[in-house]
DNA sequence: TATAAAAACGCAAACGATTTCGTGAATTTT
DNA sequence: AAAATTCACGAAATCGTTTGCGTTTTTATA
């Protein structure tokens, strides 16, 4: 239902866009366009007198250069496409942040795009981004997304790119991403630690970077513990819309409580796993830690206002969004006239929560 | 600390921003610009023969058109600037999901920016995106903002401009916000239809619209149910950072629970404060809802896996943002030649959970 | 006092696209 | 067969900037 109150009516003047230009200061000081031009950008040409005569009615007249001609006269928008999967995600919505406060520091323009996990979405938006002029483009690639070919062809074009959260090996420039290997290891030994040995393991059912390497993570801390691992205790979710990954995570569950040899914790890969899998689990009348412990990727703040507070891998999502952006920038700005490109990967931490610590 | 792993260096080719304009397959078909532009916009002048040659050639070398020069030659961007506080917010991602939803589907661009609740930051974004070209522009204003002049001079000056969330008087435009009043009166209603008497408000020191509606519905909840109104029962915390809101907040609980007639029951208006309060009533040892109910705005889907399953108002976030975009898109394309500016409320509902459910 | 050198400014091209108008050639009409 | 259309295309202006270079005026140098 939409309730509807209509303001007072109030005619607007049409007048499109009377945005003041060069021109128009030109005429009204008798000047040529150049002299304004020159003298808004402090040009030696100009005398001081004519300058401060231009600045004053510029300003006077609220005049702002128009981005778009700037643009297409050097061949910059300052300007910067994000393409993610979706923005309603509080780790992206951190990332976004920390791009944008590395953005608007250097006076660059975000555009962003959602590709919602769609590939042909997600080519779409890189079309848009790139004929629309951007300087260069951040993206985390959708999780259907297998060819990196147009990417590829785009950058072979002189578009600068730089990959974050989710990373690829079919594309060769900066990357920034956490240590997700790092974190499910850290994780998994926490689980380890705190003396739970049969630990089971939800993922996601892609091929994602985060993905493979948070399972290499769980295995080698498994390994390195001298605890075997057992394939029944790894169940991959289908990542497609949130009515599927409830379903396939409810049947994880449940699989899992039926083994003869259940587990005793489990460690989830992503946000949205994490925080579902809690909600579950209390839904499913488990109790966590006691029937089960849990600990989870995930960068809510509201982890330990949870029920049971939950234990979590935190990434600095903020900190691999400023970053990117800050090597997408100089990659634009071509600081280093033949980058060596590198894969920085952020650390991770563990906050040990109520989630992991049972009393057996 | 940072983990750098070099990656194969490999020279990129330095071909700027090589994009293929009308003036090479011009070159390349031995015909005019004119020509292949008016090819490409299927213009009735230009035989199919040509046309045909035209299209398969561009298609071959992933022409596409300039946006910047089109922007420039139209006067439109088919983008649109948004404002918001900031970005880390789940009912503002929500928002701009609706927005790029709508926008998306018109091939509209949006371009984001934050305010940080800062005037000063907000008057920049604005003028930004003004200078960016942007066709218009959804804002939702930083709590800061006391002067829309400027906003109201751009308004003057032709710029398709629809508040969202945060509303104000002082522009007359399309407005689309959730219904403040309505929700926290269901709300307040709510706590007292389930036996509480005592009824604390929790708010922001702002003189933003969301939170007087929300007073105003908090207090004629009151009023209908004949229950005296009590100046020490409202609080109002400062926004401007967490580290301030939440030494706010702990003061305003402990200043509740020591007065002698203290609350049985708090209603908190905005999302941060809501789940930060949880957190704190938590953390000072008090037991919802047996010491104290809880009820507030928030959007977060984690509302049921609180400590404890935390009674929530829901704002239609997404909805509003599509709203809003809606009726930006419509102003810019003047459907209608003269606006009747309408302010359009959305329904919120009450979910109620464990934190207003005690067994007194 | 010539002459060279600054200083201050204007002209015009360029960025890439759209669009109006003009011009030949092909086609149709009388 | 002459006249009138229609067709297919090109030239050039335009959007708002920036910038190299030319031109004029003033100032400094020999």
């Amino acid at each position: 239902m939409i309730i509807i109150a209509n303001s007072p009516l109030h005619q607007i003047e049409i007048s499109m866009n009377n945005s003041v230009t060069l021109k128009d200061i030109a005429k009204a000081l008798n000047l040529s366009i150049s002299t304004i031009s020159k003298s808004l950008n402090d040009s030696y040409e100009i005398s001081i007198d004519t300058k401060q005569k231009v600045m004053e009615y510029a300003q006077k007249h609220h005049y702002s250069p128009n981005r778009l001609a700037k643009g297409l006269k050097e061949g910059k928008s300052r300007s910067i496409g994000v393409v993610v999967c979706s923005l309603d995600n509080n780790v992206i919505a951190q990332m976004l942040d920390g791009i944008d406060t590395v953005s608007s520091d250097n006076s660059y323009q975000i555009i962003i795009m959602q590709s919602k996990e769609s590939e042909k979405q997600e080519a779409a938006c890189i079309e848009l981004l790139y004929s629309g002029g951007v300087d260069g483009i951040l993206i985390s690639p959708a999780c259907e997304t297998v060819d990196f070919s147009y990417l590829r062809s785009l950058q072979e074009a002189g578009l600068p790119i730089v990959l974050f959260d989710r990373l690829s090996d079919q594309i060769n420039t900066h990357k920034v991403g956490a240590d997700n290997f790092q974190g499910a290891y850290d994780a998994t030994m926490h689980l380890i630690k705190s003396g739970y040995k049969n630990i089971a393991h939800l993922n996601t059912n892609t091929t994602l970077s985060i993905a493979t390497e948070r399972l290499n993570g769980y295995k080698q801390a498994l390994k390195d513990s001298g605890i075997a691992y057992r394939s029944e205790l790894l169940r991959s979710c289908d990542y497609s819309d949130t009515q599927k990954l409830n379903s396939d995570l409810e049947e994880a569950i449940l699989y899992f409580m039926n083994l003869t040899d259940k587990p005793d914790a489990i460690f989830t890969a992503t946000d949205q796993i994490s925080t579902r899998c809690l909600t579950l689990l209390n839904k499913l009348g488990y109790h966590i830690p006691n029937d089960i412990a849990l600990i989870g990727f995930t960068n809510t703040d509201l982890a330990e206002a949870l029920s049971p507070a939950l234990s979590t891998v935190h990434q600095p999502a903020f900190e691999m969004g400023q970053l990117a952006a800050k090597k997408l920038i100089s990659l634009i700005e071509r600081k280093d006239q033949h980058p060596e490109y590198e894969t920085v990967m952020l650390e991770t931490y563990i906050k040990a929560r109520a989630s992991t610590q049972s009393n057996h």
